[in-house]
DNA sequence: GTTGGTGGTATTGAAGTGGTATTAACTACG
DNA sequence: CGTAGTTAATACCACTTCAATACCACCAAC
């Protein structure tokens, strides 16, 4: 039993109604953070035996926490602390996500899409042996009609082995296989243009660029997408927040 | 039979759920090291049979270490310990944290510590107005003596204004004042160096760094820090997980 | 192929959770 | 008084989770 149940205390005898006097007490208990984020309350039921009310008055009392966004319940599965507004994630922001937000209009355009042998860097970072065919994709990704970022992805043959059945979101293609990419370790650096990536994102040669190099990872822990994003960096700024 | 399974106790009368109770005591016999990477767990319904609990059960718990990317299933074949990865945190990793992680020695030589009046973009960050005061860092950042990064940073007089005082980790100055930062937007992307810093970072002028501006945020809300690291990419690589 | 063991999955039921309609008692106020 | 609104209780409904059974699909050894 969590040590908040036992400090309670109602008193019929006051003016104030039961289900005031016990909403006020957990918005206290809660501030104090006696109970982490994410964490379930005491039922409904369990709070009324313990307090000799009704379940109603206890759920009323949680009737007033939930208008607070102090807490959030979910239908069959329980009552859980809400997490605080702005302690937001410390996820990436994906490249449409992003773009979405800003009001820009995200798109993208196939440079090529074939089947191929891995380069010694590829297989190393894939696990493949270097017999193994490997599915390639390159497109340009733009935001309202204007190149923001190259992109080079490659996968083993037999996680993606038609790669024109790429039409739009390879991760969506990968989770209509069965084979979708649930964890991905990112790596971000910078580098110069060279003649070829200057002509294709449409910046002058030498021109610094982020460079993004995701590895991402099936469900069984084996590599599945080894993708570099070059990406403009008058357009496309990519944040994490921090905390600690 | 392996030694583990004998030792694994479940108790139906407790609150958590069986399959939670035996994911947690897989995980920690596999990080023990019960069992070798590439080693066969026993099967589903072995487990389930010893521990008399259905083979659901048993399988469900299989599931969460699947999920923790600690064991690989084949179908028809088995359970298998899942070769390690990097286990990296959904978290920026720090400057020292990284460079001490691959075994290098980190250290950084003050270029000024000085008191000043923010630019306007600094005052809009911080939210101060134009004759408020600021305290002004700028450092190189090194990795066995070699130059890595250079930093500079700009904080609030209320915040810190004693720019001397800074000796060693500015955080921990901070926290010491009782204005520790807990938390902080983080912006990368890549530009040119120009002559100061190619001099400054000992790269070719027009080199592409990786530039980091940080907005650290106190726990009261107020911003309280602006930092802005120009990285070689050559030396920090900085990474960060995804899930989902 | 056949066989025995493996993981994969559909379905079920019990128990616990929040959701809601209805009713009884109390209070405030004209 | 009598009416309206608030407070609190009961009873029942719907959803989720947990654990079980039964059956299917795959692999390897013979």
């Amino acid at each position: 039993m969590a040590p908040t149940l036992s400090r309670l205390k109602l008193d019929a005898a006051q003016s104030t109604p039961l289900y005031r006097q016990l909403a006020q007490q957990l918005v206290e208990a809660i501030e104090a953070g006696d109970w982490e984020t994410g964490e379930a309350l005491p039922s409904e039921r369990v709070l009324a035996e313990s307090l000799n009310i009704s379940r109603i008055t206890a759920r009323k009392a949680l009737d007033r926490l939930v208008a607070l966004g102090l807490i959030q319940r979910t239908h069959g599965s329980g009552t859980f602390i809400a997490p605080r507004l702005n302690q937001s994630l410390t996820r990436l922001t994906s490249f449409t996500e992003l773009l979405v937000q800003r009001g820009h209009r995200p798109s993208s355009r196939w440079l090529s899409r074939r089947l191929g042998t891995p380069t010694v860097e590829e297989s190393l970072r894939l696990g493949l042996s270097a017999d193994h065919q490997v599915t390639r994709l390159k497109r340009l990704r733009l935001a309202d009609d204007v190149v923001v970022a190259v992109e080079e992805s490659c996968l083993p043959g037999h996680v993606l082995s038609d790669p024109e059945s790429v039409t739009h979101s390879l991760y969506r293609r990968l989770e209509d296989l069965g084979t979708p990419i649930v964890r991905a370790l990112q790596h971000v650096s910078a580098i110069n243009a060279d003649a070829e990536l200057a002509q294709l994102a449409q910046v002058p040669p030498s021109q610094a660029l982020l460079m993004m190099t995701r590895l991402g990872y099936l469900a069984d822990g084996r590599p599945g997408e080894l993708t570099i994003t070059y990406c403009r960096t008058d357009y496309y700024d990519f944040m994490v927040e921090l905390t600690q």
